[in-house]
DNA sequence: GTCTATAGTGGGATAGAC
DNA sequence: GTCTATCCCACTATAGAC
């Protein structure tokens, strides 16, 4: 059933990874459309109010696919710190494969919208409030007080995002796993 | 002397606010000139590589602005933590005030060019160098081993910008005191 | 659901007068 | 150093046929 993917998911895919590499405004919906092979016509039939609406499906779909990376990579280990420096460190290996030229989750559409579009700023805080809950559950799981856990998490995000942003302005995962090695000292 | 300030850093202030609070591609030449008050017919004259230009000298502007309040924040307390700690609180008060609505510095510009110019990128990276490179001198001082110092000069280089994107994002300066919250237990 | 054509706007950049 | 006019291009969005 995989096999039949509509034109929408399509738009919705190569949008996601087209945003992130360049940007909202670089972004063209003749670039998306042209390289998402969905016709050309059936854009604003699936996305009536146009870019915006586009933009925040596609901030949903990057967010949910990270997401489920995040729960993946928590699960690996029961002890909280070998499993966020792990998925840290898997994170920063992948970053030299493929991600170095992916651009960083979200991050560019959410600097570029946050002053223009309330909508998109919300799709991308939604974003952000659900990767530090993932965190701040493990957390709670083995055993953290509620409000260290809460705070954890927002900073463990806090931490990765700006490791991402500074690893692709460098071409270079350094940042990412100079982070990784300091969770041990973090959740102490 | 400060009296006479020329349509060249006019141009170059106004460009820094812009591509910070829109982003680089969202900001037109026209805006800029405009708001600048700097005559319309000045911008190639004083920038005649263009758009890429103005924007890296902008980068360069703004990193070294940056650069001055850390410097000054870190001299506030000789104890590294207290004064790191002083200074992440600091620029989260003045987030709420002004900064919300001015963006983030460098990051939108990092994360829209950092494919797309090569010479754009390095600014950028030369000013995030900057930064780490100021708390790790701070940490140096402080009697902290080398390896360990630029390790964390890094690292807390990545936590504000992180907890910076995401405040952006949420309009709100709470990731960025829970930063500062989490300082001493990184830095003991 | 999809397509084409096009309206309408704004972008970056250049030329040449002053 | 500054100004104006202009070129060409890309963009978002809409209208209307199929």
């Amino acid at each position: 059933m995989r096999e039949k993917e509509n034109s929408k998911t399509k738009l919705i895919k190569t949008a996601s990874l087209l945003f992130q590499q360049q940007g909202y405004h670089a972004t063209g919906l003749n670039q998306i459309t042209k390289e998402s092979g969905a016709p050309k016509g059936s854009l604003y039939y699936h996305f009536p109010e146009g870019k915006e609406q586009l933009a925040i499906e596609s901030v949903q779909f990057t967010a949910k696919f990270v997401s489920e990376r995040i729960e993946d990579g928590l699960k690996k280990f029961s002890d909280p710190i070998k499993a966020i420096q792990n998925f840290i460190v898997q994170m920063a290996e992948q970053f030299c494969e493929e991600r170095c030229k992916e651009g960083v989750p979200i991050a560019s559409v959410a600097l570029e919208t946050a002053l223009i579009s309330d909508s998109l700023r919300q799709a991308c805080q939604t974003a952000y409030g659900n990767f530090q809950y993932l965190f701040t559950e493990k957390l709670l799981d083995s055993g953290y007080e509620e409000t260290r856990a809460k705070e954890l998490g927002v900073v463990i995000n806090s931490m990765i995002e700006g490791a991402f942003l500074i690893s692709f302005t460098l071409g270079n995962n350094e940042p990412l796993l100079l982070v990784a090695k300091q969770i041990p000292v973090l959740l102490q």
